[in-house]
DNA sequence: TAATGTAGTTACCATTTGGTAACTTTTGGA
DNA sequence: TCCAAAAGTTACCAAATGGTAACTACATTA
């Protein structure tokens, strides 16, 4: 019964940094906002397929969590700017550092959806 | 109404990569492996919190998509190895950062989430 | 004879998650 | 007078997600 020599506890920081991953928008958020402040129209734009419902939940999240700062323009029609904070800007570098990685291995990610795409079909045939 | 410059579109690698942090244990059983092979129940013992459910579909999963290598030993009780593919050991690497950033970073996710405790205190304030 | 160890499956359930579409607010402009 | 623009909220719903607990298989061992 050798106890594994790696263990990934529950309060680890490996397994903590998953709060700016959980979301289905944050870390695109995050990562979006990295270039600079932002209006609301403009992330949104910067999003495909992002609902308006989704872009508030996150920009809500991640202002609680003190990574983005929200300035609010008290003009008509409204204007609201959000941008990251010094946190904020520490958390973007892991991310960025990620999608880096991301863009220069597009060629692995064809593999994998390559394989995901095979293994799906091998377990379709089975069902007939 | 000015586009961004930066748009994160729907198929660009920056989303792709959200296959491996997708599941709530995807990421963390790739980067338990990237120590070496290992057996379902290290496995196990190193994914604190872990249900058996969990562990093989995860594992399932990761090797549909050719990252993983599963090994059985056609012995009495079983015994199965999972490894890690050339693949995944690529896929590990950009993992491997991300975890490495959250171990030096504590302290600035002690604060993310010293605020959000926070923030939430405040919303049931409210609610009061 | 019955329990053990190892890997895995299955049925079932509760919660979370994310999406759509309609609605609100305010003031300047046609 | 009525619409546009920008940011946001709300009600509602479907699907995905993850969890528990009980169950299987089978040779060895007590």
């Amino acid at each position: 019964m050798a106890e594994p020599d790696f263990i990934l506890r529950e309060n680890c920081p490996q397994r903590r940094i998953h709060y700016i991953l959980n979301g289905k928008w944050t870390s695109m958020v995050l990562s979006v906002l990295s270039y600079g402040p932002m209006r609301t129209g403009q992330l949104e734009r910067a999003l495909p397929g992002i609902s308006k419902k989704m872009l508030t939940q996150t920009l809500r999240e991640v202002e609680s969590g003190g990574l983005v700062h929200r300035e609010v323009f008290h003009v008509v029609p409204p204007k609201v700017e959000y941008s990251l904070t010094p946190l904020g800007i520490r958390f973007v570098e892991p991310l960025s550092a990620l999608y880096d990685w991301a863009k220069d291995n597009a060629a692995a990610l064809d593999e994998l959806e390559d394989n995901l795409r095979r293994s799906a079909e091998a377990a379709s045939k089975q069902g007939e």
